[in-house]
DNA sequence: CCTATGTGCTTGCAAAAGTTAGCGATTGTA
DNA sequence: TACAATCGCTAACTTTTGCAAGCACATAGG
């Protein structure tokens, strides 16, 4: 029994056909998200909750949207689901998606807890006043 | 007036010689982080909640370890302070450090092709002063 | 048939989050 | 001196989170 969960699990990690289907529209609540890592993971509502030490009424109520979960209890159920809780976070429309985007340098100034909130603005001013000028000269 | 304290700390920051840099204790709790970044804006703890958008006595009582704030919360304040949400719940101990990793500021300059020498010696030493008038100041 | 077990959902309830009103202390100013 | 503004904090309150108990439905076995 245990075996053939571990397998099942197994194969949620392992891309099989039926997770190699089409990246959806991106689901639009995080109760929507969650429910579907779950139903891809086999796991059901009481399962999940157990994991993730957290009661199933109030999972089934984030499921459905009713309840927002706090960061703690987001954090458990990203450890549950194998996600990566930077995902949920984004995927919560907590975490902006574009900071991923950005340059490392503006990445490690923007993650430096030494400075201020204006020497960060000053560092990533000064940065982008570099970049266009190494730009616009070498374009001439 | 914006413009004046930006001069007012440019020149400050051109006037110091660097020094080798210390590490300052991480800060144990999201609270003395919050606190300490907030002091390091120049805010007083009225404005920084305004800002944010939550009542002053709340952001107080987060400062000082007595409530833990929710996602929302947290993000609001990322914004408000200018920095990165992941530094936020890492220093909070919500998302793993190995997943947002303390990025070096200097490493990622160092690294950036679209940087003169000269341009990245300017980025460094700009970051060093910064680094220094910070240690300064707080030790008071 | 009846029990047993698994599924998700509804209902109160205790505890924690978050707000409004207001306190004493400090600072600047008339 | 007095008045006004700002600082951070306390107290009392409302709202939300998160849980324990239990409901209704489905599947399966005795």
């Amino acid at each position: 029994m245990q075996q053939v969960k571990r397998l099942q699990e197994l194969a949620f990690f392992v891309s099989i056909p039926y997770m190699a289907q089409k990246q959806p529209d991106p689901y639009a609540t995080l109760g929507e998200f969650i429910k579907r890592q779950r139903e891809l993971s086999q796991l059901s509502l009481r399962q999940l909750a157990d994991i993730c030490g957290i009661s199933n009424p109030y999972l089934s109520q984030i499921e459905r949207g009713l309840r927002t979960p706090s960061s703690m209890i987001l954090q458990s159920l990203a450890k549950g689901l194998r996600i990566s809780a930077e995902t949920l976070y984004t995927q919560a429309g907590i975490l902006d998606p574009q900071e991923a985007e950005e340059s490392d340098v503006i990445k490690a100034v923007m993650h430096d807890p030494d400075l201020s909130a204006r020497q960060r603005e000053m560092m990533i001013d000064m940065y982008r006043s570099f970049r266009q000028v190494n730009e616009t000269s070498s374009t001439t």
